[in-house]
DNA sequence: GGTCGACTAGACCGATCTGTCTGCTAAAAT
DNA sequence: ATTTTAGCAGACAGATCGGTCTAGTCGACC
């Protein structure tokens, strides 16, 4: 079979939560636009936050999936992959609307830190840093942790700039603070 | 007259809206908390979205008053004022269960561009970035635009992983990276 | 052919939310 | 003294939302 009606679910509340926030899409939305029938969505989940659990687990696999493909592109120098993080922040982010970060926004709709959706956003984002931390020590960078949250920062601020002001040449504002960043790290290597 | 009920409604509104999210605080909650009647909320206002744009903009205000302070504290030297909006995150960010930007907050509940509401957080990035731009050309840089739209990048970063991740030393992150692109910027001045 | 499981359409329930309306109190202004 | 103004409490309407229930369709498999 080409998608299971779960997929079919999940594919559309990444595409209808996450571009316009979970509280504002009703169920009733998602169900016309997944063709999907309303008893077949409680049979796969047991609610609506149990869907968007879901939702937010396969977004995290797969965007971290696409994150690590550029830390790993076999094209770039280790130094260009780094770069390339925030050069490619441009296909994202420059589509008209940029709806932000989905796991910024999730915690936004979902603010207690123990709920189980917040936690995945958590568990995002330590990933990514953890990424980072791995590339600049296979760079010989002396302090890898601290340098990878601090290209973190970066990273994350330009997201949500762009996000705000809809202003996409954050981008290249964000390239340029990294590269001054990377450029004293590896001085120091 | 110690405060307006319309003030009051203000103030709670800031507390409660601002805290928990305004779709998730309902408004029978605020007037309870508030200790004003239905009525006169709706004398006052035309709509619970016109209290969140009130509330807003005088949030604006009252921020970039306090960010302005830091930017313009005579007890410290140039350079140290521009240390000093970072270091001064501490203050807001290690509350317990930090809230997060309210204009972050703000552009996600209200995510159309063209929403008043979300206006006023366009408008709010912006004056800081500014007030950045200008005390950096004060201290003669090269670059002052480029270099605050850096900072301000650090900046939001910061107050976005704190509120995900809840850890609040993101704060030294964000004051180690925005030291480097100072000491750089200054190099160049 | 008959059974079973997956799916559907849509009515329905209870809760919740925004916003309106009525009637009342009391202080302030004229 | 009377009128106006600001505020109060609470019922109420209208809409929406999440979730349940019923009844029925369709195809696969034994």
């Amino acid at each position: 079979m080409a998608a299971s009606k779960r997929d079919q679910l999940i594919d559309m509340a990444i595409e209808l939560f996450f571009k316009n926030g979970c509280h504002t899409v009703g169920i009733d939305r998602l169900l016309a636009e997944a063709s999907v029938a309303k008893m077949t969505l409680y049979s796969h989940f047991k609610s609506k936050e149990d869907l968007i659990l879901a939702a937010a687990e396969r977004l995290h696999e797969q965007v971290l999936e696409q994150f690590l493909a550029i830390l790993e592109d076999q094209n770039l120098s280790p130094i260009d992959r780094l770069h390339a993080v925030f050069d490619r922040l441009e296909d994202f982010t420059t589509a008209q609307g940029f709806p932000g970060c989905p796991f910024v926004n999730l915690s936004v709709e979902f603010p207690d830190p123990s709920h189980p959706i917040h936690q995945v956003s958590i568990r995002h984002k330590h990933k990514v840093e953890e990424h980072l931390e791995e590339s600049l020590r296979g760079l010989g960078v002396r302090e890898p942790e601290s340098v990878a949250r601090q290209l973190n920062l970066i990273y994350e601020g330009a997201k949500v700039m762009i996000q705000i002001t809809g202003d996409s040449s954050y981008v290249q504002s964000s390239r340029q603070a990294s590269e001054l960043l990377l450029e004293k790290a590896l001085a120091e290597a």
